[in-house]
DNA sequence: GCAGTATTTAGAACTGTTCTAAACTCCTTG
DNA sequence: CAAGGAGTTTAGAACAGTTCTAAATACTGC
């Protein structure tokens, strides 16, 4: 029976985290669809009104044990509000101002040539490519 | 006489702004060495330790005014707080986490090749490329 | 100099996020 | 199939960064 929440249960085993009444919610409306990009408000919003009231405080304590256990990823690209992204796969965005829209572009068909050697006594973590567009 | 509080006087009248004491404090602090990465609050620490009292509010309001007069550039690297950027040519930018240090890199050497068409009904506005490292 | 508008300021307000500590729940063990 | 205990949730307080308010002050054009 696929879609049930005995996927995310395991899921959430696998990570480390408890598959709590609310994990499990949160993970469902998170990885069940297509890839997504929320807010900490933005998925408050969605799992309340999916009969399922979760406090906010769960859904930032969510969100980031999700993040650190690699199920997320955190998008900065505006101030003052992190987007989190069910696709951890390499890959980049459009953002589009000021909607604050976060579209997903494969990164495998752009190449980033003559990027310089990274300061002395740093390694590279990621590079993150994103391109702003307006209406 | 250079470095004289008069370039900078000329400089913000071009831009639509009065010179006031602390605009002119601000902007010298900003633009008479070399291109600077600077938060608010770090801006505030500098001018107030340079026997120059500004309220925070006014590097904040300064700091606004002089982005949207194009003297500066707003990098959102990090969540919760901006950086401003007093190299507003094209260029991209090294963060090394978690110090939060910003480098830039001249964009003229780099190539980014495959970048997909903006989405329907969106004009490109801005391509950021961040480069993070780590210690 | 004066008038009038722009600017500055301290402090309040606001937003997004984290913390606190008490209540609750999952899970292991007996 | 209890307890018991560690892990989790929660409401609300706290916090950090930023913006707002409205009263005082400083530029500027006359
Ligand atoms: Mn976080
Ligand atoms: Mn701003
Ligand atoms: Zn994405
Ligand atoms: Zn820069």
């Amino acid at each position: 029976m696929p879609g049930t929440s005995l996927d995310f249960t395991a899921r959430l085993r696998a990570a480390g985290l408890r598959p709590t009444r609310q994990r499990v919610a949160l993970a469902r409306l998170l990885f069940e669809g297509g890839h997504r990009h929320v807010t900490a408000e933005s998925l408050h919003v969605e799992v309340k009104s999916a009969q399922m009231p979760v406090s906010l405080a769960t859904v930032y304590n969510a969100l980031n044990q999700f993040r650190d256990a690699g199920l997320l990823r955190e998008v900065v690209v505006a101030p003052g509000r992190s987007y989190f992204d069910t696709n951890t796969g390499h890959h980049h965005h459009f953002f589009v101002e000021p909607d604050g829209a976060l579209h997903d572009f494969p990164s495998d068909k752009v190449t980033i040539a003559g990027l310089p050697a990274p300061p002395k006594g740093t390694r590279l973590s990621r590079v993150d490519v994103i391109v702003r567009v307006r209406r």
